[in-house]
DNA sequence: TGTACATCAGTGAACGCGCGTTCACTGATGTAC
DNA sequence: TGTACATCAGTGAACGCGCGTTCACTGATGTAC
């Protein structure tokens, strides 16, 4: 009953305040799992026996790191979206008014697909499929992605003096219009993702040029 | 050896030339995959004996019908875009030039999400996920889709005197962007698709203004 | 009309498999003194 | 520094389960004559 004072979890130490230190972690579990589902396989359809044996533990030793599967894909989507604001963050800052904030933006997106290791294809595909918490939890980080292009096109807007009609519904259909278009180029080789790249430039310019055409338009009527 | 004929399979007829008549038929399985299924769960994570057990019969009855659960999803698939395209003709021809065609098709389509037991959602949810097979149906119902409605984007356009810029690239954006808002439609109560169906609206009265927009200014640079 | 026969949809039992989860355990690590 | 002890990440064996698939079968239906 002496020094009972609880870990109470909130640090993600490589280990708590006694006993023995993990030999691999979570982020060694979710390294695996992340290399199993690869660009095409949805993460419902990992097993923690495949997970565990991908990343060489006893089946059981996964109970140590995770409640349940579901645990483990809910960190996966969340490394995802942090991911995904980190390459349009950078994408953002470096363009410019002129330099096509759409095109730049578009580009380092698609770009991405094929380099960063299976990060963005889960966002892409789990969206629509798995459990509630699943989808829940890629709604938050497309909701994250919104916002921040909404500010954007907010900013953009008045600099150029050519602010938008509803700008937040600009950047929810601008969102979900990359992310449908960038889950086609999932099955494309590489070299035909500038089929999808291209004629997703001009939706994106549609929507932006037809907003700000209703916007002058709408005080008229 | 005599009275070799053998049928070509060409006929679905409900039984072959010869032998026993079946008690339980193919749509009787699609039916029950489908009641199975309902507005959330992916096809791919149907079971056979699942299937079976639904439609009454047992597992190994299956092969009777179908090769394995692939070929019925594929038909399933089938059925949904077969549906889709039912419905969306009917939308179209009762929308007239004045009585926006957007709306129209946009309201006729969400509707269907409640009313058409699950077929619809087939077409949302199997898009990103399954087999690769799978992938090729759903994009081949789409591409119909978006085929039908660029030329009545062109022919409306011609009507109005307002003619688009890349109208197939207009098709493609609207038909993703619709089925895209329509997925998240799925997981909202019915009473809420208000919210979803009047951005999407929007979002598609963006894309074709702009679109309008940039014809006009095309041909001035 | 009656009889012999071919067809084949549906069956019941069995198979081996991978799964998630549990249990009591082991033994390396870190701590208290 | 040395010793006794607490912690707990990882283990091996076992469980019951639902799965897809196979096999040899049954018996109702339809056909030939």
């Amino acid at each position: 009953m002496n020094h009972d004072i609880k870990n109470t979890e909130q640090e993600s130490q490589p280990h708590s305040a006694q006993g023995r230190r993990a030999t691999i972690s979570r982020e060694d579990l979710i390294t695996a799992a992340l290399k199993l589902v690869g660009p095409h396989r949805s993460i419902s359809t990992l097993s923690l026996r495949e997970v565990a044996r991908e990343a060489g533990i006893a089946p059981n030793s996964f109970y140590r790191h995770f409640r349940d599967m579901d645990e483990l894909a809910i960190a996966l989507i969340d490394q995802a979206g942090r991911s995904l604001r980190l390459i349009v963050g950078a994408a953002r800052q470096r363009a410019s008014v002129e330099r096509s904030i759409i095109r730049t933006s578009v580009e380092s997106f698609m770009e991405q697909l094929n380099t960063n290791e299976a990060l963005l294809h889960i966002l892409l595909r789990e969206g629509s499929v798995g459990s509630p918490a699943f989808k829940q939890a890629v709604e938050r980080e497309l909701h994250f992605f919104e916002e921040e292009l909404c500010t954007d096109l907010i900013r953009v807007g008045l600099a150029k003096n050519k602010p938008l009609f509803e700008p937040a519904i600009v950047a929810k259909g601008m969102t979900r219009l990359v992310f449908a278009m960038g889950t086609m180029a999932l099955d494309l080789p590489r070299e035909r993702h500038v089929e999808i790249t291209e004629p997703t430039i001009l939706m994106l310019r549609m929507m932006l040029t037809g907003s700000e055409k209703m916007a002058i338009d709408l005080p008229l009527r």
